[in-house]
Formats: C-alpha cells, sequence, structure tokens
DNA sequence: GTCTATATAACGATAGAC
DNA sequence: GTCTATCGTTATATAGAC
C-alpha cells in the first residue's frame, strides 16, 4: 500500500527488512530490486538508504541476525545431561525452528554467493558454530557408546543437510502436523546414528 | 582466451553451455550478465543467441538436460530386485553422480525460483519422478518388511536431501574418498529405515 | 524522513555489415 | 557465425528541496 511522506522511523526500518526478507527468499537478491523493495514498504527507493549502508549491507544484516537468533535460540533451550537427550532436542529443535523461518532459512542458505568475501566469512563462522553443536553431541555419543558414528563431523553434515530439507516440502496446509513431522524425522536420525 | 571472427558452430555452443553452467552454479543466473558468458567463452554477447533463444532458455536447458541425464542414468543402472539391494544402488548412485556435477546440482536446486512457470513445471515434473524411483523402494521395502518406514514419501525426501547435502562439503582433495564418502551415507541411510 | 530528480553504469536483446 | 553498434530499459546510489 503506497503511504503519505512523513517521518516513519519507527516503522519503516523493520518494514524493510520484512519485505526484503520475503522477496530475496521467493525471487532471489540479486534479482530484487532496490525500487521493488520500495514499493513492498510503501516509500520510494531513495528513502531506504536512511536504514541501510547499500543493498550488500542489507542482505548481511538479515543473514546476521538470523544466525545470531538461532545460536541464542539454542543457547536458551534447557537441556539434559546424556548425549541421545541432546539429539532429540537438536533434532525437534532445528526442525521446530526453521519450520518457523522459512523464508530466513531459505536466504541464509541460498544467497551465500552473494555475500562479499568479508560478509562470507562471518557468516560462515557462524553456521560453522552451529554445525559444530551437533558435531560434540555425535562425538558425546559416539565416546559412550550410544551412538555409532565413525566420523562425527560429517555425520552432523548430513544429519543437518536432512532436517533442513523439512522446509522444501513442509506446508501449514498439509496433511503432517508439525509434532508429526518433528516425531518423523527424529526416527530417521535416532536410527541413523544408532549402535 | 579472446578468439577471432569466424565461423564456430560446432564449438560455441558447448562452450556456451560450459561458461554458463559454471558461471551460474558461481554466483547465480540472475548474476551473471550474456556479456559475461560471451567472455568467458570468447564471443561477443550478440554471437550467443545463434544458439539459444534467450536467457531463460538457456537456464532451462541446462536444468532440463542435467534432469534427463540423471533418470537415464539410473534407469541404465543394472539393478537386482530386493528392497534393500536397490536402496544401497540408489544412495551410491546418488553421491556419484551427483558428485561428478557439482555445478549441474547446484544450479537444478538453487535455480527454480528464476523459471519461468512453463519451465517450472515441467523441470518439477523431472524431480519428481526421480523422487518417486526412492519412494517406491523404500514403499516395497516397507511392505516386505525390510524397512521400517512409516512415510513413503517424506523419508524420501529427507534421504535424498541428507544425499545431496554432500556436495556442500566433498572436496576431491579432502580427506575421504568417494569410495569412504558412499560408504558413511549408506551406513546412515540404511540404518535410517531400518526395522 | 521522504520526496523528486538524476548521475552513472549495466542489462537483455536486436539489426545489419561482413 | 560473429562482429559492431545501438535501442530501450533498468539498476544502485546520491543530491538537494521540503
Amino acid at each position: 500500500m503506497a503511504r503519505t511522506s512523513g517521518s516513519h522511523s519507527e516503522i519503516t526500518g523493520p518494514r524493510l527488512r520484512a519485505a526484503a526478507q520475503a522477496l530475496f527468499a521467493r525471487h532471489g537478491y540479486a534479482a530484487v530490486s532496490m525500487r521493488r523493495i520500495a514499493a513492498e514498504v510503501g516509500v520510494q527507493a531513495g528513502a531506504l538508504y536512511n536504514y541501510i549502508p547499500d543493498k550488500q549491507g542489507l542482505l548481511f544484516e538479515l543473514m546476521k541476525s538470523h544466525l545470531d537468533e538461532l545460536l541464542a535460540a539454542w543457547e536458551a533451550l534447557p537441556k539434559g545431561t546424556g548425549a541421545r537427550d541432546a539429539l532429540e532436542a537438536f533434532t525437534r529443535f532445528h526442525v521446530r525452528f526453521h519450520l518457523d523461518r522459512p523464508d530466513a532459512v531459505f536466504i541464509a542458505y541460498m544467497e551465500l554467493r552473494n555475500l562479499e568475501p568479508a560478509n562470507f566469512r562471518a557468516i560462515e563462522a557462524l553456521r560453522r558454530r552451529y554445525e559444530t553443536v551437533l558435531e560434540d553431541i555425535l562425538r558425546q555419543g559416539a565416546a559412550e557408546g550410544a551412538f555409532d558414528v565413525a566420523d562425527s563431523k560429517h555425520a552432523a553434515f548430513a544429519v543437518i543437510a536432512m532436517l533442513t530439507g523439512v522446509t522444501t516440502w513442509y506446508r501449514d496446509e498439509g496433511r503432517l502436523s508439525r509434532a508429526e513431522v518433528e516425531d518423523l524425522y527424529w526416527s530417521m536420525v535416532r536410527k541413523a546414528v544408532s549402535a
């Protein structure tokens, strides 16, 4: 909806990020113009530069805030001590978190190649921290004899790829509830790493 | 390398597809210009239109030929009869095929949103045919009691996502051989669907 | 803070010469 | 089949008025 001119600093910023996230997820960063984002927000393109340094900075901020939120949400989760419980917690957390943010997830996985080198390194470091969470769980479980995982690092990659794939097919209107989807993935993950 | 002018119909076409595939995989379809592709091929941009109808047609042809080749390669594979053997054959085939074509795989998964509607439907149909191959194997194995898979369709999605993820980390110079990678994924897939 | 207007560059695609 | 030249459009980003 077009808006008349005036001061709207408190709402234009969030609206800009929301519009950019939705459009980047649907059409891709390179295919979306600043004019298109501005039209969605309801301002002219020039006004967006009161909130972002440039288009690249906008992409970086979206990806960084998503990964910061992902890591913070995991840290905040109450956890037990055993590796098996930790793996179940991680699996259900990952599925739930990603189903709640399909657009942010899509961008974080698809737009890495559109990041400038310094930004790419920063995002990759955050992603690596998250992968290490699962890697450590698998390594601990293998040491305890609860899991049969020869290569914790690559097993973690495989599990995360499997879990993240849920965003490509899950729809709220679909046949399965979120709880059923969690159960489905937990069943497969549990068995895949079992002794 | 720049080339002098003249007739080169027999080599420019393949070079165009090879250059476009490499550039689309690295930077994304929307971020790569026809001028950039032409420079890689060693001709001027206008000359490319002797081989393709437009940029969209180029993307579609790359994706379609990749998926056609994928399905044909699977069909040509000698197969046993049991579900367990079929699953192992599928797993090893998928890993091997995808590791051999990282650029084509990347494009086929990342550029779906840049396809025009009619092209999107055609590509989706081919992808669906491939998913159904695994889905049928899982369903047969579940019916025989060899597998414990409650939902063949979504289990197939999960397994394919896990397997395709190999392209995000595997490097020929890395620690693991292709055979070891195949074994690693087969071990996880086998257990994930086991009874 | 947003507007209009614009600087500067690149885009996809085509026409006509050779 | 490829070239040069160009049409018409669009892009990111900025300047100055309000």
